[in-house]
DNA sequence: AAACCATATTGAAACGTTTCAATTAGGTTG
DNA sequence: CAACCTAATTGAAACGTTTCAATATGGTTT
């Protein structure tokens, strides 16, 4: 038993192909006793729209490429991302829409810069859903140079406006430096995204003006950059404990980046919690089973991307920017007791 | 500047586009010379196949369905796989081929048959990929009863071969087992995932075929099953520690059930590498970061995840089961020293 | 009753590809 | 030279869809 098509349907209820055709889109040219009699004929026998003859005919891909990076130099780390999230939660708000997830895996961005020109040239994709904004991001440039839509996963400092879902980093940093403040600690250490991306620019702000409305000096030596992997916790606490004048707090990008600094908190015999307080931001709701866990700022990652993947659809509707933009605020999860600082810091 | 087709080809040669389509597939109906000429033609005008023209003719679908479970119950818990490197080694597999990845989220596995069924009888895939085989794995049933070609990721107990790639969880396991028995570790705790997984039973027959050796009596107390996730890992723990002759080791099947048991282990005051002995297996790499570092089995997930795609590639083209079938074995890293079993059970 | 209008439907072309029966050209055999 | 064979190429149909000019139908206005 073959599958419904629309010549199959209009055999089947005696009109024309065009007819059937318009009825199926709701069209109004249609007379409604008509459209019905067909969309009714039509469910009867399981019709199902062939995506290749439409796009074929229309000329366009109805797909929404995702560009998830996969950075082979991180391939020995775990950077801490759940893409499998993310790709569920897009694919989700596309249920029910024309549209499919295409995966597009990327090395970085010169990678990234040529798959899109690929999808934009090649029509392999309607739109373009990525993350990791950068400062005087190329691949948005390069979109909006060629008017093709897009959402990001993080906003970025272009001058024209474009759809996007950010975390507020800024506020989550701010509130994290803050609350240490008010504890006591003086000394707060700050591991940190490269510093080319967007959040961490933000989250580096809201820090800086945490301690400045402390009346706290602000110590570049205190801040480090990398990706956000284990590896950089672990390289950033080393080099903090070689400073003279060691931090009492340590705010972490992410699980990964935590993970690192806990694991060689304990191998150089830093009591976590006592001499270090480690606080971070968390998507994976990972860091309860942590030795010992660690207090997190938590964002919904899924329901986040479902609304990249709903700004998707509205972008590609021809939306407003405006109506397109949204910032999610991360919650705090406390699991640490609230330890003031201390006076004596560590020795090793 | 329109994509070069087929028809533009024809008419830049001088040439049919039977011919042309022929040439450009490398018939040998075409004169040899003629081939040329037009490939030189099509590669000078950057020809790329339309790959919607090709599907509606040919009513195949060039597309290899990934099924990806986001199970929404371990929604606030962390599976421990990372699919994203899954889903790059298999596209890596199917690059240069005419064949794109599609990925599918199913939630569980009544879910992943209605998805099968979309698959096999709307034809939204030619191929289908998945993990987590079980015993008398209804999906397995089901595509070999369609004759639907498939790799799984884990091999199962189906009568009829089939292409997988699988690893060796039983002498992982065996091994693992082994060497807790030679260190004089005689009450050996497994958490394993759930029973009806293929590979939980591999790793359950690998351990008791070495405790069996060892001349260890096995306990069913000290087999745990449950998902991959940390809070099983968490939940066998304290289970274990109810036991009134408490393990001395324990063995677990991945990275977030190790550290469940961590956590777990940390909060109960038993000191990880004295009281009790913890090794698993790890995709990740992550165990190095675990407080305290674990050894572990390592299992190159890309590597594994490449093999799919090309396993996947040679079933679509009609090679046999035994050229499509591999059992990987995992390599031990050792980050724990060797702890010999104590003679006295930590109190709490 | 002729002319016009609005509404509903039709028919055919087009998107890019493959496939296959039919045709052509050239060579070999009887 | 007629008949046949082989090799190379052509032409057209088909896949499922949209789109749009053309047509048909019936009603209203002059």
């Amino acid at each position: 038993m073959a599958r419904a098509t629309i010549k199959s349907i209009a055999k089947e209820t005696g009109y024309s192909v065009g007819t059937v055709s318009n009825a199926l889109r709701g069209a109004a040219s249609v007379k409604s006793e008509t459209r019905q009699e067909i969309q009714a004929v039509a469910t009867r026998l399981g019709y199902r729209v062939n995506m290749d003859g439409l796009k074929l005919r229309t000329n366009k891909s109805y797909r929404i490429a995702v560009l998830v990076s996969v950075s082979p130099d991180a391939a020995e780390e775990w950077e801490g991302v759940e893409f499998t999230r993310i790709l569920a939660g897009i694919s989700a708000a596309l249920q029910g829409s024309r549209y499919e997830m295409s995966v597009f895996n990327v090395a970085d961005i010169p990678d990234a810069m040529t798959t899109l020109a690929r999808i934009v040239q090649d029509g392999l994709a309607d739109g373009v859903i990525f993350s990791g904004t950068l400062h005087d991001d190329p691949r948005i440039a390069f979109l909006q140079q060629h008017a093709f839509p897009f959402v990001t996963m993080g906003m970025s400092d272009s001058k024209m406006e474009h759809a996007y879902v950010d975390f507020d980093s800024q506020a989550a940093a701010f509130d994290a430096t803050a609350r240490l403040v008010r504890l006591g600690h003086r000394r707060i250490a700050l591991v940190n995204p490269p510093a080319e991306l967007i959040y961490a620019t933000q989250r580096q702000t809201g820090y800086e003006q945490a301690l400045t409305d402390g009346g706290i000096p602000i110590d570049s030596a205190l801040i480090f950059n990398g990706s956000t992997t284990a590896r950089t916790g672990q390289n950033s606490f080393d080099a903090l404990m070689r400073l003279p004048d060691r931090p009492t707090a340590c705010i972490c990008a992410n699980e990964a980046m935590t993970l690192g600094v806990l694991s060689a908190a304990h191998a150089a015999g830093v009591r976590i919690g006592r001499d270090l307080v480690v606080i971070s931001t968390d998507d994976l709701q990972l860091s309860r089973y942590f030795v010992p866990p660690t207090s997190t700022y938590y964002v919904p990652i899924e329901e986040t991307s479902r609304l990249l993947g709903e700004y998707m659809l509205k972008a590609l509707d021809g939306a407003n920017p405006s109506e397109t933009q949204k910032k999610i605020r991360a919650t705090l999860i406390e699991r640490q007791p609230d330890t003031p600082a201390l006076h004596t810091a560590p020795t090793k």
